[in-house]
DNA sequence: ACCTGTACGTA
DNA sequence: CGTACGTACAGGTT
């Protein structure tokens, strides 16, 4: 297949910037203009275009049967795709390619990527572009600009060089399919709906504002809510911040001594810890918002970062994360999203996919086979903690055998057991004693010891890494010093990982490495922030890990036949035209019912919908 | 303009 | 020793 690199210059100024805009926005707005365009065909000379007519140029090649590689494909594909209706057999991308291959070690960039696989140097835009036309640059600094661009498309094709030989074609696919997400936006917004949510919202916070005697400045600053409670002659509730260790205001709707405020005598005590709760999250009017101004644009372009998570998940990007869009108390910004005319969305989520993965990958088999039996097995560990049968029925204690399954997997102590019960989800919440919840921790150890067994071989593991060794744990996951290997190839890596005095350590953020590593090569004093890490969070590690596998595999298979619109960890969203949306959502579900080719003898399951938008699927 | 801590939304 | 994210906001520093 042919490769065409290409690499967009386009006009910018102070305001009008990547830097205080979304590439959607920026992309889209009126000032949007290209100065010019390199492009080079394979291993070609790079041609360099800064004319009138950038479409007519970059249109007397064929792409149907070409892959175009950029470095941020997000962007100039977006240019390419919205602007000149280039579509490519398959988009490449080295910017997504060299997250999972350095983690955080290289960095993102070009430049650093350049400099790191010794291609050469990035150029300095030597140019003053910013607030330039392309009509007003002077022959000589448009030469200059196109030596700029020239260079920087050498690199990328270089770059490519040097990093296919390490990826996955299988994951190829799924760059290709998350840009195109971007690239070729298919669900429409409901700009009338989006309106009516946003003045209901507002409406609602007016209200709760009125119904109390401070500002709004009052309930959104801590020293100032407490004062406000101090007032009505309440002790603001503290706590040690679990970050720094100093104490802090417990004002958090999680904080018990908050909630329990609610039911406080004095009605306007309680009226104003509603209406501080109320007025705290502001997530469903600011994205509300944002959604709206996309829709006055056009359809919805959605930005996932493709290995955003050190596991392999992905990430959100360009400001809209769709990956939290409010679900549980209400739904609107989620029917907001549309399918375009004729079409339905299809989503389909992989049912309880990191219980059934840390079960086979512990080999607690018993577990596996209840999966396999397609048993409750929230029900069933219920039953175990109360000594009598639990079914479906018994809300409150299968509540508590779903959070023994999610979360006593990977290490959950009794007190912090006790707390995710007290707090709660969906309007359940559950109260019992240190004692009871240490018991039912005991009894999960002791009914699940292969899965402890598990943290426990993965600590050895980090034991090894540590001191340059390797190994394997339970002979499915391969292990060095360079990380644990994933069975598509990928390793979860732990930079600068080392053993402390009470556990292990590494560093999780890419710019905290960089000084780091800067920081031992000068002899400099360092303080950077390092992540903890244990036998029962590697065990989760690997299991987010192995999921989010799992779903990509079934990503590239689904979209083969069907346009995946885009994937919340767990759940694969589709769109297909309505003569073809029964036939879509049985391929989905096949798709997403087959166990991996790693894991033939992992029971996978799945629960698919289809509606005219998103949130009634 | 940028940084840190906290909170809060999802999985 | 549940974990993985991104964003908004407050309150501080540069």
């Amino acid at each position: 297949m042919d490769v065409v690199t290409i690499d967009f210059e386009t006009y910018y100024d102070k305001d009008y910037s990547l830097k205080k805009m979304t590439t959607e926005a920026y992309i889209r707005n009126p000032l949007f203009e290209v100065i010019g365009v390199g492009v080079k065909i394979n291993d070609g000379p790079t041609d360099w275009y800064s004319g009138s007519n950038p479409k007519s140029f970059l249109s007397s090649f064929d792409y149907s049967k070409a892959a175009i590689l950029c470095h941020n494909t997000a962007f100039d594909g977006a240019i390419l795709s919205w602007k000149y209706g280039i579509k490519p057999r398959l988009w490449l991308d080295t910017l997504s390619m060299a997250r999972p291959l350095h983690s955080v070690t290289v960095g993102g960039s070009l430049a650093a990527l350049a400099t790191y696989y010794n291609l050469g140097k990035k150029g300095d835009e030597v140019v003053a572009a910013q607030g330039k036309r392309r009509e007003e640059f002077t022959d000589e600094e448009m030469e200059r600009y196109a030596r700029y661009c020239i260079n920087d498309v050498d690199l990328t094709y270089a770059l490519f060089q040097k990093l296919k030989n390490k990826f996955p074609v299988k994951e190829l696919v799924v760059i290709d399919q998350t840009i195109r997400m971007f690239t070729e936006p298919c669900i429409q917004l409901d700009t009338p709906l989006l309106e009516k949510h946003l003045n209901d919202i507002s409406t609602r916070k007016q209200e709760l504002l009125a119904s109390v005697s401070v500002d709004r400045n009052s309930l959104m600053s801590n020293d100032m809510f407490a004062v406000a409670l101090q007032s009505l002659g309440v002790v603001p509730p503290t706590k040690i911040s679990p970050r720094t260790g100093q104490e802090t205001w417990a004002f958090a709707k999680t904080d018990k001594a908050m909630t329990d405020l609610l039911n406080h005598p004095d009605e306007r005590v309680q009226a104003l810890v509603s209406a501080r709760l109320g007025t705290k999250s502001t997530i469903e009017e600011t994205r509300t918002k944002a959604f709206i101004e996309i829709s006055q644009r056009g359809s919805l372009p959605i930005m996932l970062n493709y290995y955003g998570a050190h596991t392999g998940r992905f990430s959100g990007g360009d400001k809209i994360n769709l990956q939290n869009l409010p679900s549980r108390g209400n739904n609107k910004i989620r029917q907001a999203l549309k399918a375009p005319q004729y079409s339905k969305i299809i989503a389909c989520d992989s049912a309880q996919i990191e219980a059934r993965l840390v079960a086979w990958v512990a080999g607690q088999e018993d577990l596996v086979q209840a999966f396999r039996e397609k048993r409750d097995v929230y029900s069933e560990f219920a039953s175990e903690v109360y000594g009598r049968t639990i079914t479906k029925a018994d809300k409150i204690e299968r509540f508590v055998g779903k959070t023994c399954v999610l979360g006593l997997g990977y290490g959950m102590g009794a007190e912090k057991f006790r707390r995710t019960l007290e707090i709660g989800q969906a309007g359940i919440s559950v109260k019992i004693d240190l004692n009871e919840a240490e018991r039912i921790v005991r009894l999960y150890r002791q009914k699940n010891w292969k899965i402890v067994e598990f943290w426990n071989l993965c600590g050895y593991a980090l034991t090894a890494m540590t001191q340059g060794g390797s190994g394997s744990i339970r002979g499915i996951l391969k292990y060095d010093a360079d990380g644990i290997v994933l069975p598509n190839g990928f390793r979860i890596q732990y930079a600068a990982l080392r053993a402390t005095s009470n556990g292990f350590e590494y560093v999780s953020e890419g710019r905290s490495y960089r000084n780091y590593i800067n920081a031992k090569l000068t002899g400099q004093p360092h303080s950077i922030a390092w992540t903890k890490i244990y036998g029962g969070k590697v065990t989760e590690n690997i299991v987010q890990a192995l999921a989010a596998i799992v779903i990509r595999e079934q990503m590239a298979a689904v979209g083969k036949k069907y346009k995946v619109a885009f994937q919340v960890h767990d759940e694969i969203i589709v769109v297909a035209g309505n003569a073809d949306a029964d036939h879509a959502e049985r391929y989905l579900t096949e798709v997403m019912s087959t166990p991996p080719q790693w894991a033939p003898d992992l029971p996978v399951a799945c629960e698919s919908g289809q509606a005219d938008n998103y949130g009634d699927t």
